[in-house]
Formats: C-alpha cells, structure tokens, sequence
RNA sequence: GUGGGUGUAGCUCAGUCAGGUUAGAGCGCCAGAUUGUGGCUCUGGAGGCCGUGGGUUCGAGUCCCAUUACCCACCCCA
C-alpha cells in the first residue's frame, strides 16, 4: 500500500512537532548546564556491535534486530540502542586520549521489531547520555539527578527513580549461586520462561511479572544481599550523593534490566500513567562493555529516555505546549491585479526577517481574511485601492481590528517595530 | 510470538442486534448572505468500491469465513 506507513512507525505531523522540539531543546540546555557534548553517529551499525555490546542472551539480539545483508553481503543492523554507537565511535576516535571523564549525549530513532503497543513502536526515538572514564559513584548520581531535572523542566510530576545494584564480575557469581540454589527445589513451579532463565540468567527470575514466579520469588536473596564490598560501597556512595542532591528515589532490589552489559547502578525512571510500558527512561553503569567493544577497561555509564513515552506522560497530564505561531502578516489582495505589488512586499518583508503569506487560491477578500483568521496571522496587510495610488495600504492587527494606513516603504519597519 | 477489541465521509461517530428504495449527523473544508475586511450566525456545495477478498441470499454496511491494518494487553523494553 503506497498510503500507509510501516508497521509501527509514526509521522510526525506539523501540530505536534512542536512537543519534540520543545523535548530536544530542553534536553539541549540541560545537557549544556551538565556539560554534555552531543555525538552524532550512524543509524546503523555492523551487527556484531550489538551482538557483542548489548549481548547475545538478550531480547533485542534474539529477536527484535532489524538485520539485513548489504550489497556487500556485510550483516547491517538498525541501531536497536544508542549506547554501543557511542561506545564504538569513543573507541574508534580515540576519543579516551583526551581530558577524562567523556561525557556526550545522543538523539535519534533506534528500531526493534517488536509487536507495537501504547508506547511502544519499532521506530521509536531516544536520548541518551554516556559518562566514560570515571568510576566515581557521584557520576552515577549525576546521571540521575540529570535525568530526573529534565522531566522536572518539562513540568511532569509523579516521576518514581528505582535504583539497584546488579553486581559485578566479582559478586555475580555469588548472587547466581545463590538464586539458583533457592530456586532449585521448586524449579517445576516456575513458568516456561523462567526455567530457561535459570540457568542463563537467574536474576530475571526474580524481575518476571508472573504471578506465581513472584510468589516463589518472594523470599529469594536479592543483589543487594550478596554485594562484594566494592559494589556495596558504591551503591552507599550513590545514594549518599543522592540525598545530598535531594532527588528522591526507591531502592528497588528486583530491578534489573534487560540488556546485559549493566555492572554496579541500574536505574529505571517510571511515569505511573502512561499505561502498561510505564518506564520512560533507564539506564546504569557498564564497567565491562567497553572492554567487549575492544577497547581497554574503561568504565562507563548512561542512560536514555524514551520521546514517544515522555509525549505520552506530557499529554496524559495534561501539560500544554505552545505550537509554533502563524505567520506574523498576512498580505490581502484587494482586487487580483494588485499581485505583484503584493508579491514583492512579502519578500521584502521576509528580508526583514518577518515571516509572511499570501493568497494563492484567487480568493475573494472576504475568504483571505478568513483564511488569514485561521492560519493565526498577526497582522493582515490590504494591498489595494486609493491607497496603493499613495504607495500605502492598511495593516490591520486581528486580535483587536485596529486598523492604519501605513507607506508601502514603512511597512516592515512598522512590523518590526510592533512586533518588539 | 500469543490473546482481546475495532475498521462506515478529512476527523469523531450513528446505522450492524431483528438483511430490503438514492448510507446519515456533528465538526472540518469550499462558496455565498449587493458596495474594500476574519472570528458569531444563516444558506448552499463538494466529499463515502461502509478495510480487503470470498461465501450465504432474489437482495449484504448489516449474516458467515478468511485476510489485513490499527488499538490494547502478555512478553520485553524506551
């Protein structure tokens, strides 16, 4: 069908792009005030990238990649993830013999091929920030507290920050051992799901929704029981910076995210209503993932919010933001033959950088003020008449219908001037 | 990948249960309501293979089957 989008895809339309601009350029200024740098990197990537850096084991990989062969016959993917671009790009630039910590942010469409829902779409949009070079637990809170002062500038309220600690390469072994040997007895009881998980990843036992693998999971230990002390004294660090920015948030030990490059922080920001995909942002440290990109063990941590989601949580309270105006003059004809006079008034009036229109339907007077009217024009400007003979016309304002005769020569000036 | 719901004018929807002349409304769009002027009001107009394909029937928007798209949920995640 020549009239119908992919699957999952949306068009942005004029009335509402209004809201991404207002998104992109908060999270600009945001970004700025924390120094953050942007990168921009390809859309898609070598598929060993997110192979690798997202990890084999992991929904995106298994099942949700856009994959195709170049006429290279070289395996292509669609980013389904901003963070191994980044990672990838730092490496390839040697962007780690400058000044550490290195700390970009991202915007652009990712894609997984996954069956859409409220907030959720196979083209969707993110943006993201990644911290590399720096272990220090105050990043971690950084990234936060950033996070949480951006949906705060939007004007949404309700936001919950989880935070958890997933462990390291030291402690992960324990927290598997530990699962496994509590889970093991009721093995049978747990859904299909979780049976494959327990010998992959024991620890999304714990995070399935299923209510009978909640149950069993009630009692099961938790990461945070079994951190090694290094981990343990981070979480503490990153809470205490926390508190010490006042950012509220809830340690929530059955937090764990999906992509497996995560060590020490995870973090997950929800909007409580928005519908089932209620998570608009989450991110944590990846101590280990610029090491399987091929680099040397540099720690880092990110995290990205979801556009489509933070629209959704905006409409939902009801938040409004200003669409782009109309026109600041719309130039009205009176009778046909004063075009050209009137054609080149609007692009001398573009030079002065007002923005101008025109009729180009041969409408009536009465239907170009009606169109003006509509299209939210400041000001309408008559060209015509006994005062074309004077090299004048009228401006007329249209929220109140004064109205005065101006010199064809004024006219921008005029504008200008009124418009401050 | 699984389940539920919905497809009738540009938009929101009636009409589908009890099949029967030219398929309706509101909003929007366009045009008029005598002299060179918008927002209100009034009048008129354009616009619909009733998602698509099959079937039942003398006859299908309406009943049956399939298919497709969208929405919502599971899963997962932004």
């Amino acid at each position: 069908m020549l009239t119908s989008r992919p699957r999952g895809t949306n068009d942005i339309l004029p009335g509402e792009v209004g809201k991404w601009q207002f998104i992109e350029e908060t999270m600009a200024k945001v970004c700025r005030e924390y120094n953050f740098r942007e990168i921009r990197t390809p859309i898609f990537e070598p598929t060993e990238l997110f192979v690798r850096g997202v990890g084999e084991d992991t929904d995106i990989v298994d099942k949700e990649m856009y994959t195709f062969l170049d006429r290279g016959e070289r395996s292509i993917t669609l980013r389904p993830e901003g963070t191994a671009p980044v990672v990838r790009a730092y490496l390839e630039n040697k962007l780690y013999a400058g000044p550490q910590p290195v700390k970009l942010y991202y915007t652009g469409p990712m894609f997984r091929y996954d069956r859409p829902q409220a907030g959720r779409y196979r083209q969707f949009h993110q943006l993201g920030v990644e911290v590399f070079g720096s272990h220090h637990p105050g990043i971690d809170a950084e990234v936060m507290a950033m996070a949480m002062d951006f949906y705060n500038r939007l004007g949404l309220k309700n936001m919950e920050l989880h935070i958890n600690s997933v462990g390291c390469p030291q402690c992960r072994p324990q927290v598997r051992e530990r699962l496994q040997s509590y889970f093991r007895p009721r093995l049978d009881e747990l859904c299909p799901n979780c049976q494959g998980r327990f010998d992959r990843n024991p620890l999304r036992i714990v995070d399935c929704k299923n209510s009978r693998c909640q149950e069993i999971g009630q009692e099961a230990p938790t990461t945070l029981d079994c951190l090694c002390d290094e981990c343990r004294q981070h979480f503490d660090q990153v809470c205490h910076y926390l508190q010490i920015l006042h950012v509220p948030y809830q340690i929530d030990n059955r937090l764990v995210r999906g992509l497996d490059y995560y060590t020490h922080t995870a973090f997950e920001i929800m909007a409580l209503d928005i519908g089932a995909q209620s998570s608009v942002g989450g991110g944590g440290r990846y101590n280990g993932l610029i090491e399987e990109c091929g680099g040397t063990s540099i720690p880092g941590i990110g995290y990205a919010l979801g556009i489509e989601r933070i629209i959704l949580a905006l409409d939902k309270q009801g938040i409004q933001i200003k669409e782009s105006p109309g026109p600041d003059v719309f130039v009205a004809l009176l009778s046909p033959d004063n075009k050209p006079k009137a054609f080149e008034l609007i692009f001398k009036l573009r030079q002065a950088g007002i923005s101008a229109d025109q009729d180009y339907q041969n409408r009536s007077l009465k239907a170009q003020m009606k169109y003006a009217a509509k299209i939210g024009a400041g000001y309408t400007f008559f060209v015509g008449g006994d005062e074309l003979k004077r090299e004048a016309g009228i401006l007329r304002e249209m929220a109140t219908g004064k109205q005065e005769e101006i010199p064809l020569n004024d006219v921008a000036s005029r504008i200008n001037e009124k418009l401050g």
